[in-house]
DNA sequence: TACTAAGCTCTTTTT
DNA sequence: GAGCTTAGTA
């Protein structure tokens, strides 16, 4: 749509005609500061994406609105629909998520701070792998230094900006080190910080942090992007973290041109650090606001929004908001029991060939969701062998597969050779003689002489001290010289082709004939494939330098590359992932105790209470027909667990669910299975209310016995007596599948059948 | 130095 | 079961 060259009005555009009163008042109110709460299923997206279209309309150039998300999904998603309102002008936005829009900033402004334009953003695995590193030259234990938990302290002090140094002023945080025996938390913080400075590069929680310092420090930069952008918006704001919400209060305070839109019931991101007191807070923060609450959700069934309100009610933390809907009460939801993860994924398979069949729906109707990307394996099996095809959301992208890492990093580091992360993957891969020893030399030069490990590289003839890895070394420098030469005449593809060429990283996948070998060489192939395509869409205005390409890599972690978007297929993810999104049928699997909730979010009610909004997303994902399902065992760490109904299955008020499949019926299957009685006799139900016969808490598992080991029974036949560590003695029934797979069935003495796979069972013949 | 086998540890979600 | 590290061997 063109706009026609009219006056700035005031009027209705014709355009917004089709909104609902509360949605209209929400997007024609323009300036000033404007919170909207919107609850699931509100149509919030299309709020925020016709407020923008207003703006245009009356005459704000793109080039001034900021628009912040926090998927590449949800920008995605939003600059289409934005671009059908107000045609191509709208790639002038700047739209993006809060990494991706601070990141260009920054390439832009970072030698403020004494960081070179062409920085490296490390990702977790880059951050997790230096950590090691510091933790090993500082002789550190890892086993209590845990590189997660340092990185997440970390990343926990950065999103409250509170630098390194900082850290050893702040009496609170180092007392809580000192009390859990981590004493040296601070330093290795330093030691992180300053290492990545060097390197010149930027994990994720640094690009927002610096862009924070820039704006504090340097008023002039402020000002200029303050004047420049005119109307920000922030979707999802209850997932900001602190240091989001300063620099968004810092770019806003100019103009108070700042709308937010959020769900405090659907914040799902404190575990990154979301705060959901800043959108609780905003009316205080900013006095004048005008708050819009969207409370009718168009989207769902009566029974799905009320079963969503009847848990997510159970939270003492919240809004005060309605969520109601005029759609039709709909069906119940069906809750489903299965004896195991396979068991659950052939039923699921079975309800949507069904559902397909009976109500002509095509595979995208459908989505499965899930707590962890694990889940996705025994569902993915089940609906190959029903022969439905799917697609998996999220999951190890494919930018994080090890060969294609390796390829990124020879790039990355092409591109700033100071990046030691990317050194370390690609000095010896293909191997080319330079082993830990040479390394651990390199390493320690670098450190004796004071330079940089590129810089001992590149001028290791004058160190004899190396050994006999020094031609070698010499040799990678060179090559990797050529490289370098080669940035500014050569365009990021043929570079690419010419690094996987020259490198031999070609070569040895191409050798490689065994399945994950050809694999891994297609997806270096798909890798530069996608460098071309990058050069060639000329719909991005955005340079075709690697550089770039590099950092959008590093920024676009949640979307596969799929080369065909309209593909009829189910869609698989995890439930964050899914937030934002919407399906007529809705499966949410593995709803256990322990599973889901969380395990480890069981410690505290602030977690618990994220779980169960998390719950709430899932469940307002489904616009008609919901269905929950649970396992009544599962396999973890190679062996069987017995699994219990999670709790938000009874937190939903029963009338609107269909438990035949799930409940007292079930106690047959349930007891079918006799090993559960073992664990679960220890604890009685509590409460009467349940609509489970099972308790809470299950009991903890037997102690492994160390005189056991795993495996060696090769010999084991049909017959023979058995004692397993933990279920006792037993009779063996059958002896299925050949070599690593084989399976022995075993009649125990009190537990009854159980299938063990010989490799991991750790019993003996008796 | 490079490759293989055995051994140990792991539990979550994302930019 | 998987991914990673260490120990052992060529």
């Amino acid at each position: 749509m063109n706009w026609p060259d009219q006056e700035k009005s005031d009027e209705v555009p014709p355009f917004l005609d089709n909104l609902n009163p509360p949605q209209m008042q929400a997007v024609l109110h323009t300036d000033g500061p404007v919170m909207i709460i919107a609850g699931a299923g509100s149509g919030k997206t299309r709020v925020l994406t016709f407020r923008i279209a207003n703006i245009v309309h009356k005459g704000v150039d793109p080039f001034n609105i900021l628009a912040l998300t926090f998927t590449n999904k949800a920008a995605k998603e939003m600059r289409n629909r934005i671009e059908k309102l107000v045609g191509g002008n709208a790639r002038n936005l700047w739209m993006g998520t809060f990494h991706s829009v601070f990141a260009r900033i920054l390439r832009q402004e970072a030698e403020r701070i004494g960081y070179p334009s062409n920085f490296t953003i490390y990702d977790s695995d880059d951050s997790k792998s230096l950590i090691k590193t510091i933790l090993k030259e500082m002789n550190i234990d890892d086993k209590m230094y845990k590189p997660n938990l340092v990185l997440g302290r970390i990343s926990m002090a950065k999103n409250n900006l509170i630098t390194a140094k900082d850290y050893f002023q702040n009496e609170e945080l180092i007392n809580q080190d000192k009390a859990s025996n981590r004493g040296k938390f601070a330093d290795i913080y330093l030691a992180y910080t300053t290492r990545c400075f060097k390197a010149g590069a930027m994990d994720f929680d640094d690009i927002l942090v610096n862009t924070h310092m820039i704006f504090k420090h340097h008023v002039d930069i402020l000002n200029k992007w303050q004047h420049k952008f005119k109307y920000i918006l922030v979707d999802e704001y209850q997932d900001t973290n602190h240091v989001q919400y300063m620099i968004t209060k810092k770019l806003a305070a100019v103009t108070q041109n700042i709308c937010v839109v959020g769900d405090d019931a659907q914040s799902i991101y404190a575990f990154r650090g979301a705060n959901i007191q800043n959108i609780l807070n905003f009316e205080r923060d900013y006095p004048d606001v005008s708050t819009y609450k969207l409370e009718q959700n168009y989207r769902s069934t009566q029974i799905i929004v009320n079963a969503a309100s009847s848990v997510i009610k159970n939270n003492k933390k919240q809004l005060e908001k309605k969520v109601w809907t005029a759609n039709e009460e709909g069906d119940k939801i069906k809750v489903t029991r299965n004896a195991s993860e396979n068991d659950e994924g052939k039923r699921v398979a079975e309800y949507i060939f069904q559902d397909k069949q009976n109500e002509h729906l095509p595979n995208k109707a459908f989505a499965i969701l899930y707590r962890t990307n694990a889940q996705s394996r025994a569902m993915e099996e089940a609906l190959r062998r029903q022969g439905i095809d799917y697609r998996i959301y999220g999951g190890t992208s494919f930018y994080q597969r090890k060969e294609v890492k390796d390829l990124l990093s020879y790039l990355r580091f092409v591109i700033n050779p100071n990046d030691e992360e990317a050194l370390k993957r690609i000095i010896n891969y293909p191997a080319r003689g330079i082993g830990d020893t040479s390394l651990n030399r390199l390493i320690y030069l670098s450190g004796q002489q004071n330079m940089g490990l590129w810089e001992v590289i590149k001028n290791i003839r004058s160190f004899p001290e190396i050994g006999n890895g020094g031609p070698k070394i010499e040799n990678f420098g060179m090559m990797i010289q050529s490289f370098i030469g080669l940035t500014d005449t050569t365009n990021a593809f043929d570079l690419a082709t010419h690094v996987a060429k020259q490198t031999g990283l070609m070569r040895t996948l191409f050798e490689d004939k065994s399945v994950e070998g050809i694999s891994r060489y297609e997806n270096i192939t798909e890798l530069l494939n996608g460098i071309q395509e990058f050069v060639e869409d000329d719909e991005s205005e955005k340079d075709k330098t690697l550089a770039n390409f590099l950092e959008e890599v590093a920024l676009y972690t949640d979307d596969q590359k799929d080369k065909d978007p309209d593909r009829d297929c189910i869609s698989l993810m995890t439930i964050h992932a899914s937030k934002g999104l919407e399906f007529p049928i809705v499966h949410l699997i593995g709803m256990e105790e322990n599973l889901f909730p969380s395990q480890m979010a069981l410690m505290n009610r602030q977690e618990l209470e994220e779980e169960r909004r998390l719950f709430y997303v899932a469940v307002t994902r489904a616009e008609r027909k919901l269905y929950l399902s649970f396992a009544t065992s599962r396999f973890k760490y190679g062996s069987l667990i017995p699994c219990e109904p999670s709790r938000f299955i009874d937190e939903i008020d029963s009338k609107y669910l269909d438990m035949s499949l799930a409940s007292m019926k079930s106690k047959a299957v349930y007891q079918r299975n006799s090993d559960e009685e073992q664990f679960v006799s220890a604890n009685k139900p509590t409460s009467n209310k349940s609509i489970f016969t099972t308790p809470k808490v299950a009991a903890p598992l037997p102690p492994e016995d160390p005189n056991f080991v795993a495996g060696d029974i090769s010999q084991l036949k049909v017959g023979d007596m058995v004692q397993h560590q933990r279920f006792g003695r037993g009779v063996v029934a059958e002896i299925e599948g050949e070599g690593q797979n084989q399976k022995a069935k075993v009649n125990f003495d009190n537990i009854g059948t159980k299938v063990l796979v010989l490799k991991f069972a750790k019993m003996r013949i008796l």
